[in-house]
Parts: structure tokens; sequence; C-alpha cells
DNA sequence: TTTCTAGTTTAGAATTATTATAAACTATAG
DNA sequence: CTATAGTTTATAATAATTCTAAACTAGAAA
């Protein structure tokens, strides 16, 4: 019944953006969102996992797709890095990461663990939505 | 003389990088460091500039292999984004961006208007090489 | 200076990530 | 139930980058 409930919020979360509530999606959002800690993947590992189970099979341009469309909805947060390759978050909330150029795994910090003293004003005409810090780390 | 005052000067600086003086390397030198302003771009950017003119040509391929040497050696930084394209910058220095969702352009931020009052510790083993603020603007 | 060799350049092929296409499928409004 | 707009899918196309191996060259050593 958990599951149940989960796919019932899942439904009206995705008509609440006008995403029809396909059973790909359904899919996807209870991998990405039906867990504690935050995830952070690329399109590459997120298929990956979609599709090792025996269920149903999602196509790789619907992960693609579905990416897209919670990323514009605000469900997942884009990463920046230097990698040629895009990375995301389901923590969308402002926060930061280590980068490990080494293994090139991505680490949350929380919040907290940075503080800014002096801040810019934005350019005429932009608010600031949110910032981030990257630290890019090595041995 | 100008010219030659930096000819000799970037002999030096890749001689001192264990980086042989070639004639591809001194121009893409001459054309990314005999500048005022700090310089902003991609690969493809970088390629069409220096084959522009009707001089010697340089390859794709030595633009990349030079791009990847002189990022390795320090002389360049590669900037985070959320595109699938590198770009590179020739201030090195720590150093922020605002990143504009809506036309995804970046810009330079100042490392004097922006000052850090708390950073983490990194894990164990492993050094902070660098930190980046990005800070995202929309309307 | 000449010779040798490791480092470098190069064109083109291969690979990787992503986007586009268009036909088949499906959620849902009426 | 039916119509249709939205969605999924396999596959092709594109774009950025990396790989490959042959030709070239800077610089050390003879």
């Amino acid at each position: 019944m958990i599951i149940s409930n989960n796919l019932k919020m899942y439904v009206q979360k995705l008509r609440s953006s006008n995403l029809r509530p396909t059973k790909q999606r359904l899919k996807i959002c209870q991998f990405l969102f039906n867990r504690e800690k935050t995830f952070h993947f690329t399109v590459e590992t997120l298929n990956k996992k979609i599709n090792k189970n025996k269920g149903m099979k999602v196509s790789l341009a619907t992960i693609y797709n579905t990416v897209e469309a919670f990323t514009s909805a605000g469900y997942l947060k884009e990463i920046l890095t230097s990698k040629n390759k895009s990375y995301y978050d389901t923590n969308t909330k402002s926060h930061h990461h280590f980068y490990d150029e080494g293994s090139k795994e991505l680490t949350d910090i929380h919040y907290s663990q940075i503080k800014l003293s002096k801040v810019p004003t934005p350019p005429k005409g932009k608010k600031i939505k949110n910032l981030e810090v990257v630290i890019r780390i090595q041995k």
C-alpha cells in the first residue's frame, strides 16, 4: 500500500506539471524519488538501473525525454561539471558538491557546510535563482 | 620586437612545463595569452580563430591536444557548465560565474566579489584543487 | 653538422552523448 | 467508445571528442 500511495502521489505530481502519468514516467518517478537520500546520476546510469530488472523496459529515448521533462518541471536539477555528459540530482534545493577529478564522483555538501559572506548583485533585470559551489578535489 | 619577446617568453613557458615549443603551440600561445582581457572559448571557436588567417594551418586534433596540454600545465582552466561542450578560460585564478538559465550564458564574477567564510574539509586523503561558485540567475 | 629518437602533428576513423524523426501506441476528454 | 494530442520507441542523424597510426620535427648526442 505504500507503493500504491506513492503511485497516487506521483500521478498527481505529474498531472500538476501537465505531464501525463504514463507507466514509464511512473516507473522512473518511483526509482528516482522513492528514496531517502538524494541521488546523483547521468542518463547512462539511470538507463542501466531502470532496465536492470526483468520488468517493463523503458527506451533510452524515453529516459532522455523524461529527464528533460522532469528537469523543466523542477523535479531534478542539472549539475554543472566540466565533463561532456550531463549530471542530474534529485536534490533540487541549493546545495554544494565535491567533485573528485580522479573518480569523477560527485558528493553532496550540505548547505550549512559552506557560508558566503559576500555575494555579488545580479545583472540588471535578473535575480538569483540559486547558488552552487563546486569544490574540485584530488589526491 | 614585442612579438619576438613574446615568442621567447612562450618558448620558456612551454619548456618549463616540458612541452616542446612547436610552431603550432607558439601560435596558439600568442593567440590566447597575448591579450589584456581574459578569454573564454570552446575548441570550436579557437579552431576557427586560429585558422582564419592565411598563415600556417593548425589541425583540429592539435587544437584539442594543445588545449588539453595547456589545461594540464595550468595555463587554462576548464569552466563548469551544463552544456555538452567544454569551455575554457585563460583566467586560471579562482573566479566565479553567473549562469543564466535562459540564455545559457556564462559571465565572469571577479573573485573579490565573492567571499566564503566557511569551507568544508575535504574527504580523507583528498585535497582541494579549486573552488568555484556558480550563481544561477533568471529573469 | 649529421643522426637518432622521443615527442608532436595530422587526417581520418571510431566512439560517445545527445537530439531528431516518424511510425506505433495510449491517456484522457468528450 | 472514439478521436486526438501527447508519448514512446527504434533508429538515424548530429556533434563533440578521442583514437590511431603514419609522417614529421625538436633537440640531444655523436
